[in-house]
Order: structure tokens, then C-alpha cells, then sequence
DNA sequence: TAACAATTTCATAATTTAGTAATGAATAAG
DNA sequence: CTTATTCATTACTAAATTATGAAATTGTTA
């Protein structure tokens, strides 16, 4: 499968626009759930937790704009972005008067390749910020924009999951994750593999760099210290 | 369809002007967005992402300083160009104190001979700045003005998606390109090709250049390194 | 429009990475 | 001290990803 690129809720009544928008997303290598109205879609949200929220404004049982402010008010939810979908050029304008918090809106009739677009710029914004920055030791450089792990000189090249983990790892100095938060963060939660493929990771990130920076804590999960 | 000149945003609260500036403007193969304000300018900058803003600096809701000050807050424009439009000349030595990240200054009435001609330049400047300076390492130069890339001695002319996707990788030596950013940057995001599109070009450029530039990050995308 | 070049797609081979299962070692609990 | 739990390690299999050759499509140019 292609590299993740994010998971998105559809919430629309319309079953024809809701399987449109999922079946070009898909396409697309986005990971999609639908609700068909507010109510459902702020259920969903908790289990799923979407990057990003495509939010019909008209809609019978709770509307897009009362569903938006909802969502708002819960900073769990800060960093979801969320796009309308506006059926009339009326409701656009009216829409952006009010600061609801949306990122960005697209009208009716959806065009396929421009809601790949937009979702996919949006998308970037965010994610551009946390990539950059490489995690920095004395004799330790993890390097995710090179995808590279420099210890004492010499230089490391660690396969996606195992740097994953162990920039995830290496993120915190000192704080155990748990093996479910490690699941989650690496692995993502819609992916279901046992607990011994961590360990398995973990030994394999322990043969390749002399040292051993990851400690275990056992009956609890694993954390970096050097 | 024609050579896209650019996409450039007016804002003024005098409709007047708008329109004026808007007929020249599209008269000359630009691209137009109007505004009236600093608020509505804001919000059109994320959806149409100009390659210039044309500001006008009294503004009943949002005046041009503060949005210019804002504008220049988000890196995500740093290459998006500014040009004040001033009533009065008063202003404009005042405004060329401040140092707001503004790259040149047009003084009402305006001339629309003027107009374009600095518009012109100014998008040239930042084109031909772009474009002009080669890449250059030992034994390999990359050369975007003549299109073609020198290698020991030898010269090899890339077509432009092998060119343009080379340049990229080099642009930026050691860094691993995403696979959806290498779509981004070379393809544009409103063209969309599948993945085995990258590996082809990649694979042509290999067989052009005998030494191998180009390293494979399964999993993540390319990088170029000598 | 023919001829050629560039671009893209497709099928499949080659390779690498990820995941699982089995077993042994370490640790904690009783 | 024995048992149960958890982790480490190894070897193995499955899955994912890229490389490649060839064909189809699109674009350019004379």
C-alpha cells in the first residue's frame, strides 16, 4: 500500500456524495469513515480520530455548522482540520462570516480532482511543521529528513518502521510509552499486529546501533535514554 | 492552453480601482482576484495562493500595513510577492521606513502602463532568480536555463519531467522527497499520476547518468547524494 | 499527418520490510 | 522455590514496495 496519507470523515446526507467523495479519496490513499449527520459524525470522531473533517453545512439531523462549533469546543480536537462542503454560493459567504474554525471550504457539485487537491494541500499545511526538525544528542543525530540515524560518525539507515519507533521513542528522552500507544503512534490504530512485533522492531533498532538506548520497562512498554 | 503568467490578488475597497486594475491586468494573461478589504484578503489567500498581492494601504476594515504585517507572519507566503499601492506620497516614504517585507510601491492615480510593466518585472525577478542559478556539485552541474545537466565532462539533456524531477532531488542533497511531495512539486497537485510514474522517471535518469545519484528510501521516497 | 519523443501505465520480477510463531531467558508473583 | 508472566531472540513466511521491460498514450515537430 502506498505511504499514509491521513484518515478523513465524510459526514454528508447524500449517500451518492458520501460515496463519490469516499471512492476518490480511497483512490487517493486516504483512509475514509462516513457518518450522514452530525450526530454520528461526532460519535465516530473519538474512535477514528481523523486528520481531517469534509462537513456537509445542510444537513437534517444536526447541521455542519452546529456539528463544526461542537467540535471546536473540544481541544482534543484542535489540530483536526475541517473543510465544508456548501451546496449554495448564499450559505459560502454567510459561512465565512462567521468564524467557525473551518479550514477551508468547497461548493457543490464536488469535483473530484479539485477535493483531492484542496485536502491534499490542507493536509501538508499541517504536516510540513512536524517533519522538519532533527532530534539531537550528544553523539546521536536521528535525522527524519533524511531519514538517517548518526551515531558516533557513523551513519545508520533504519527501515521505515524501525525509525518510527525509534524517533517516536527518542521524541520523549526518559518517558515510557506504552506498547498500545506505540501501536498507535507507529503502527496507527486502524492496524492490528500482536505485541511481539514491537519487541521484534525493538531488537532489531538495539542490533544496528552499538549502544542501546531503548530500555524496556517491563510489564509497561519502552522508553529512550542514553 | 496559454502559458500562465500568474496568479495575482487585488486588493482595494474602491471598486473603481478594482475593476480598473482587474481589466489590465487579465488584458495581460493574469490570473485576478479582487478583495476589499484586509479580512477578505486573508481568507482568498489560502484558496487562491497568488504569486502577488497588490495591497492597498487605506482600508476601512483591515488596512494594508496590518495585513501585510500579517501575511509576512506566515511563512507559507514568504514567496509570495507584495506591492503597496499608495495614495498619497506622504505614505510612501512612511511605509518605506517600516520595514514590512513589501517588494515595491505603485502610487495612485494609478497608470496602467505602469502598472503592468512593474508587475511584470517583479514576477520576472523572482522567476528568473528561481531558475537561473545552476546546480552545482564536482563533476556535476545541473543548469535550468539551458536545461541541461553536465556530468564529467559530458552533456546530458533530460526531458523536462526527468530534468525537473532531478533538479528537485538535487535541490536539496541528502533530503529524502516524499513520494506525494515528488507529485506535488514536479506533477502539480491538480495532475494526478500513480506512484510507478516516479520509478520510471527515476530508473530513465539512472540509464542517463551513469553514476547513480538517485538512492531508493523504500518506504518513503528518493534522495539524491553523490 | 507522419514520425518521433516524451510521458504514463501495466504486468511481473526482484527485493526489502514487516509480521508471526516457537523457544529460551529473565523477571515477578505466589 | 515454583509458577506465571513478560520479553528476547531466532528463523521463517507473508506482505509491501520498488525495478524493469514493454506497450499504450499523449504531445511535438517538420
Amino acid at each position: 500500500m502506498e505511504t499514509k496519507l491521513g484518515k478523513i470523515l465524510v459526514v454528508d446526507d447524500d449517500l451518492d456524495i458520501r460515496q463519490i467523495v469516499e471512492y476518490n479519496l480511497k483512490l487517493h490513499g486516504y483512509e475514509i469513515e462516513t457518518a450522514e449527520n452530525g450526530v454520528e459524525a461526532l460519535e465516530k470522531l473519538k474512535n477514528f480520530n481523523p486528520d481531517l473533517i469534509l462537513l456537509d453545512i445542510m444537513m437534517p439531523i444536526k447541521d455542519g455548522i452546529q456539528t463544526c462549533i461542537e467540535i471546536r469546543a473540544n481541544s482534543e480536537y484542535d489540530n483536526t482540520l475541517i473543510i465544508f462542503l456548501t451546496a449554495l454560493s448564499d450559505e459560502y459567504s454567510e459561512i465565512r462570516g462567521l468564524d467557525l474554525g473551518a479550514d477551508d471550504y468547497i461548493a457543490k457539485p464536488i469535483k473530484p480532482k479539485l477535493l483531492v487537491t484542496r485536502i491534499h494541500s490542507a493536509l501538508r499545511r499541517v504536516q510540513q511543521n512536524d517533519d522538519a526538525k532533527p532530534i539531537l544528542f550528544p553523539n546521536l543525530e536521528i535525522n527524519r529528513e533524511q531519514f538517517l540515524v548518526k551515531h558516533n560518525g557513523k551513519t545508520i539507515v533504519l527501515p521505515r518502521k524501525e525509525f518510527e519507533l525509534f524517533a517516536l521513542l527518542a521524541s520523549k528522552p526518559g518517558r515510557v510509552f506504552l506498547r498500545h500507544e506505540i501501536l498507535d503512534r507507529v503502527w496507527g490504530n486502524e492496524v492490528i499486529v500482536g505485541d511481539r512485533t514491537i519487541d521484534v522492531h525493538v531488537r532489531k533498532i538495539r542490533q544496528k546501533l552499538d549502544a542501546d538506548f531503548i530500555h524496556t520497562v517491563k510489564g509497561v512498554g519502552y522508553k529512550f535514554e542514553m
